[in-house]
DNA sequence: TGTACATCAGTGAACGCGCGTTCACTGATGTAC
DNA sequence: TGTACATCAGTGAACGCGCGTTCACTGATGTAC
């Protein structure tokens, strides 16, 4: 064997004359095959010993706090779960001592979603960005849990107040929160300026049609 | 300075006793910070390494085709979005062939890029995954821009047909999108077995959903 | 028709580097007697 | 009150490894004259 694996003394038979591009088309399937199987890894686009750097410490002293670089990823997406969590209901509690009623709340709750997601980009592709299993965690321990169930009681609440909708709570939940994710997904990597207000005025627009498509 | 770029014989002033937990907070705070810095940077989560071997060829015949590592991440999604605009296409033909109308066309598009989605899990996650500037191109020529008119086009199909929507084309087929690629985030990284019928079942409830909000 | 040369599609060997992780250690602070 | 010891929050030095990339090379195929 050669040092990287391949059978030692093999040489690929090139391709014909002016067909080099089929080397081309072969290498982007393979990298496709690769990147299904990777989907699960440890998905932390950074290193244990640049964080110890950013942080002033020994790249050793990271095994005091996690045990190793996939529990590490994990404490961060976790740790951005329950702040997700924890600024929305804030929003909310601001909103109902303000006096407001349910849709409000949703929207403004939609909106430090929103927030969140824009002002802790790197966190947020962490905790959207890669297979649950690598968290190995039952569905019900898995840190956003109480993500959905935030959205569900925001949704629900509209329901308690007299609004009411065809599809249910939790479908409209679901509906909402696929939305931001994916409009989120779209704002940051693929189109425009990134300009915040946009991402604000898509979760307010949301939230309108979401409400709009209730009944009395 | 030591060999890792710390200054050297700087020892950290160990935490008061019973708040090592201190600086695991630290920790959780400096990964955020960086992996905002490198939300740009090369995405491809696999070795050009991994991927010579994959394909059966030397290493060094990876920059016979690609100029760098950056490179062959750019041409693999690209080639992604390609595809995507294909399957859809591809779609929208056959049922057209098959008589049917712009709202039903509409749905099976949406279906297929569902399905792509599902069955091409790790490309599509690098086209939706990381920042547009990393391909150094300008919006208009950005591979997803081809997507976003064949978007476009179904929902305008829709609106030629006699259907109109209060919020316009654009807007429209952008929370259709935007819907889809959540929902697929969220199916794929935090919820569930994973099983591609709520998929599909959620791409035809959203299509229902836009086709119910349009005014005829 | 023969032959010198150019081109093409690759490989062999090596480079310096940063990575995740392990092991043994340090030195300050608290605690039992 | 003194002192031996345990604990805590870290560091020093090193390991083997795979990485991206470069440079010089090969050997088959086509082409000009």
């Amino acid at each position: 064997m050669n040092e990287d694996g391949t059978p030692i003394g093999t040489v690929r038979r090139p391709n014909p004359r002016g067909q080099g591009d089929r080397l081309r088309a072969e290498i982007l399937a393979a990298v496709a095959r690769l990147l299904d199987q990777k989907l699960t890894d440890n998905p932390l686009p950074v290193s244990l010993r640049e964080v110890a750097r950013e942080v002033g410490i020994a790249a050793q002293s990271m095994y005091l706090h996690f045990s190793d670089k996939n529990e590490l990823a994990r404490a961060v997406a976790e740790d951005g779960f329950k702040r997700t969590v924890a600024a929305m209901a804030a929003a909310d509690a601001e909103a109902a001592e303000a006096g407001a009623d349910p849709g409000e709340r949703l929207r403004v709750q939609a909106n430090a979603f929103c927030a969140f997601a824009r002002d802790e980009r790197g966190v947020f592709r962490l905790m959207f960005g890669h297979d649950a299993s690598s968290f190995d965690v039952p569905d019900r321990a898995h840190p956003a849990h109480h993500l959905w169930h935030q959205w569900v009681g925001a949704v629900r609440a509209c329901e308690t107040d007299g609004l009411s909708w065809p599809d249910g709570i939790e479908r409209t939940a679901l509906l909402l929160w696929s939305a931001l994710v994916g409009r989120f997904a779209l704002w940051s990597s693929t189109f425009g300026n990134h300009d915040p207000v946009e991402l604000a005025a898509f979760a307010d627009h949301m939230v309108e049609t979401v409400l709009r498509g209730a009944r009395h």
